[in-house]
DNA sequence: TATTCTAGAATGAACGTTCTACCCGTGCTA
DNA sequence: TAGCACGGGTAGAACGTTCATTCTAGAATA
């Protein structure tokens, strides 16, 4: 990786600072998009969120849309990570339970909701958001296969089709459910999507 | 309602016009909003879209946020709409596979999934629209626990509830579904849907 | 001293909105 | 019936603001 020759110290602390600012300027942004959306954050406020002027966050990203790109990344990365803890577990039946609350929680989350609609918003419209968000649906569905596999019981290719939409399909729903109707009683919600999970995986 | 006193026939021609102006603007707005979003559609390119001009628009919407209310009051009526016809029907099993297949075709159509997500998108953001999505949302829920208890067997209201909950995140869940992995196949997913109903109502 | 980091002004385009003026059908006046 | 004043529908220029992006130059660091 490092292709330079230099004391041990300054190189990685150069590259970490630079890493420092960019996460800076992708959590001051995440949290405009959140709010404004990807159209309304100004780099203007963006730059005001992040503490640092707006000529300096293009030292680190070529324009607005890449910066959209390294959200969505982000976003992309922290599924697959979930996938694999879930993966890795000894105890299917209890992981999978706590990762359902977890999964619930998750999704009713106002602001990682209003994130996420904002990324599929501009999936459906930006053929470059698209594309991401389209290769992280492909590698989270095998890997959701896969964990099906792992933790049910053997089953058709088909079935395992059918499951894991089933299950993509209900989790999103519930990030739409949750803007349509805030009220809606985050225990009860949880009770009812692990004795689906349940059903679903044959547990 | 009319005020004025005058000939039969100038006045009714005079809102009729104003009307199908009002119309013309939402149809173009809603293309563009479905193309660009909320922020990105500009008012020169609806007024573009529409055939009129900018300042013309003024005319019949204080500003843009109230073209925005308009197109998501629009898609409410629509939605209330069917669920009206669904609970109209006397065949109720024939019907409702019917709609059940109607309703995947819909939510995979990729120019309503666009709208659909900027308008949630933006309810997740915007406290007026949110109001709108939630008003219609319990008009639908309503109408949908209503049309169950019509086709069903004799449940529980937790029951319905969770049967509606579900029904709903099925079908929103498909819509991100349609965004993510195009590829998907209609009509696999069509009788999917429809096994899947059926259970749920115990048909 | 040389290089990298950083702020802030500058740029030109595009934005939402308002303003001005014209067109044209209608009804009043003579 | 001829001429005229009126008013709504309409286009387009104009306004001030904000946008994304680039440029310039000073500050910090090595």
């Amino acid at each position: 990786m490092s292709s330079m020759i230099g004391p041990a110290e300054t190189e990685p602390s150069a590259s970490a600072r630079a890493e420092i600012r960019r996460a800076q300027i992708l959590d001051a942004a995440a949290a405009c998009f959140r709010e404004h959306g990807f159209h309304g954050a100004s780099i203007a406020r963006i730059s005001r969120a992040s503490g640092m002027s707006a000529g300096h966050i293009y030292h680190y990203f070529r324009n607005k849309e890449e910066i959209i790109e390294a959200i969505v990344e982000q976003d992309v990365a922290r599924i697959l990570d979930v996938h694999g803890r879930l993966r890795a577990t000894t105890d299917p039946e209890a992981t999978t339970m706590v990762c359902v609350a977890e999964a619930v929680r998750n999704m009713l989350d106002p602001d990682m909701a209003a994130l996420k609609l904002e990324i599929l918003a501009e999936a459906a419209r930006n053929a470059r958001i698209a594309k991401l968000v389209r290769a992280a649906d492909q590698r989270t569905r095998a890997s959701l296969i896969e964990t099906l596999c792992a933790l049910g019981k053997a089953r058709s290719a088909e079935d395992l089709d059918d499951c894991a939409d089933s299950l993509c399909a209900m989790f999103d729903g519930l990030m739409t459910r949750g803007v349509r109707n805030p009220d809606l009683d985050a225990d009860t919600v949880t009770r009812r999507y692990q004795r689906m999970v349940k059903s679903l995986l044959q547990l």
